[in-house]
DNA sequence: TATAATGTTAGACT
DNA sequence: AAGTCTAACATTAT
């Protein structure tokens, strides 16, 4: 479910509520992820994101790092109540708790996160995708890579944060056609894929993320940035800067959308 | 009942 | 050897 604007979102609500705030005990319900150790007691000293990762630091060196991957959530609660459905493991606070949410149960946690998968890819080209970054740095590496565009603006060796329904949008923003050969773009379209890049997630993370099934915020609401969506879950939809129409096809697997009129 | 879902990876294939 | 593709993970909703 959560891409960076989303994780983001949580980053920034969890701040203001647990920082500073004492751990009192963890519970885990899900067998999956028996992976906090020795954290009641501890005090929370930051919160931070590197990608899709959610980093929780207990002490200077430790932290609890999670990653949602689809259907993830995490909710706060105040005072005591019945966990919903689908719960998968909660850490109590003094004033609430901190619910971790997930049907699919496709969600990772760990304290010693050295060994969370994919936590430490080596040669990220892009870190901080919400700053402005040189186009070249990704055109020179897209120079020698055949796979198509789409694929490699989602692979977080290249892009921290940027997922499925982000690199719709950001491919249709900057009119190119997600099959393209990544080694086949102009550093004008890297420039535009650039500019695109940090205008839409700088949007949806004002706008709390994009709510199109399961996406809540720390608080159980809905995002506001389906309703600024061009492509994503628009099949058959009217483009709105020419006269085709959304489609959608499958690419390695994945639902894309995309203008088949105006994205070259 | 069949399909698709906002992520990632191990292993197969080229 | 390195780059790319596919199935699998587990569950719900349409």
């Amino acid at each position: 479910m959560p891409e960076l604007p989303e994780v983001e979102t949580l980053c920034r609500q969890l701040k203001k509520i647990i920082l500073g705030e004492v751990i009192e005990d963890v519970k885990i319900m899900d067998p999956k992820l028996e992976m906090i150790h020795d954290v009641a007691g501890k005090c929370i000293t930051a919160v931070t994101r590197r990608g899709k990762f959610l980093e929780i630091h207990i002490d200077n060196d430790r932290a609890i790092v999670l990653h949602l991957r689809m259907t993830g959530r995490l909710l706060w609660q105040d005072g005591r109540h019945d966990p919903p459905p689908h719960t998968r493991f909660v850490i109590l606070f003094a004033k609430g708790s901190l619910l971790c949410i997930d049907p699919r149960r496709f969600a990772t946690v760990r304290t010693d996160f050295k060994s969370l998968p994919g936590y430490f890819h080596s040669g990220v080209v892009i870190e901080d995708p919400l700053c402005r970054f040189p186009a070249d740095q990704l055109e020179e590496i897209a120079r020698k890579r055949k796979l198509p565009v789409k694929s490699f603006l989602m692979d977080q060796r290249v892009i921290l944060g940027v997922g499925n329904i982000y690199a719709c949008e950001i491919l249709y923003e900057a009119s190119v056609n997600p099959w393209r050969k990544a080694c086949s773009l102009s550093i004008c379209e890297w420039e535009n894929i650039e500019r695109a890049t940090a205008t839409i997630l700088k949007k949806a993370v004002a706008c709390r993320g994009t709510t199109v099934s399961d996406w809540r915020d720390l608080f159980g609401r809905n995002g506001e940035y389906q309703h600024e969506l061009n492509v994503y879950a628009h099949e058959g939809d009217p483009c709105r800067r020419c006269p085709g129409v959304i489609g959608r096809e499958r690419l390695s697997g994945r639902g894309t959308y995309f203008c088949p009129s105006c994205q070259k």
